[in-house]
DNA sequence: CCATTATATATTGTGCGCAATATAATTTTG
DNA sequence: CAAAATTATATTGCGCACAATATATAATGG
């Protein structure tokens, strides 16, 4: 078997399903004017509040070359805002606004349209997550 | 079940597992010099010289916003030319220079790397590439 | 045959994602 | 306590990825 045919390859269909599964956030997060990394973020924060970059970092395996940026664009939509921290004035506290809580009402049918549209069983899409785990934690 | 919790959610480990692994071909490919788009799009010429931009772009499920600018890179390279059609002078034909085509011996080790990488049984490895298959015809 | 439509590639603009580096604040150490 | 090391964020630069648009060529239809 030729290793260098692009149909024996199992790293492709995983790179193309993370690029087809943010095209089809692309559609449903239209609505809340976010992207896929921008939902993430949100999603980190309607969690927990108040968290710094860092911390929000660690939990989406992102640096401050993304986060910094990502983060400006949505204070500037108004969701989030940025603060030095008073104990440790490296840090920089994110934390919503009003109108970043209130967005998260906007998002509750976001999962289940997303479960939905890859239409595979439940039962399957928990195997699938445990392989991709195992994965994770070699890589 | 909080649906919007991080650690429920599907993609995300999928966008993380993509992430991953392309950091992963970044050390494997810094021999031959290559990103992972460039190096799948080398896969497709090694498979078959002499194609299209829009044959590469079906293959790889990228348009020419990403590829004319790749392409360029890899001309630069000296690993791929780009010559107009002279049957149809709207098609840019990428072929393999020999520099090109040596390459390919170079890379012959990578998908064995990156399987060991990942260390997860092949026949498990086929399950995922098939649950993943299946979503991917449905988005 | 010429106007219309379709097709192929290129260009522009925006937003990641990450390496490398810079800057500033804090902690550690001698 | 001051110098050195560490930590947190920011900045710069590059390469995707994709939407939207532009441009040039080819195919089609009246």
């Amino acid at each position: 078997m030729d290793h260098l045919k692009l149909e024996n390859q199992v790293c492709f269909p995983i790179y193309t399903l993370a690029k087809e599964m943010v095209n089809k956030y692309r559609s449903l997060l239209e609505e809340l004017e976010l992207t896929y990394p921008q939902y993430l973020v949100m999603l980190v924060l309607w969690e927990k509040d108040e968290q710094s970059v860092s911390a929000i970092g660690e939990k989406l395996n992102l640096d401050s070359g993304t986060l910094t940026p990502l983060l400006k664009r949505l204070e500037q939509k108004e969701i989030v805002m940025r603060k030095r921290s008073q104990a440790d004035e490296r840090m920089v506290v994110i934390s919503l606004t009003a109108a970043g809580h209130q967005l998260k009402t906007k998002a509750q049918n976001v999962p289940s349209a997303m479960v939905d549209a890859m239409s595979i069983p439940v039962a399957e899409l928990k195997v699938l997550k445990n392989s991709i785990d195992k994965i994770l934690s070699n890589l």
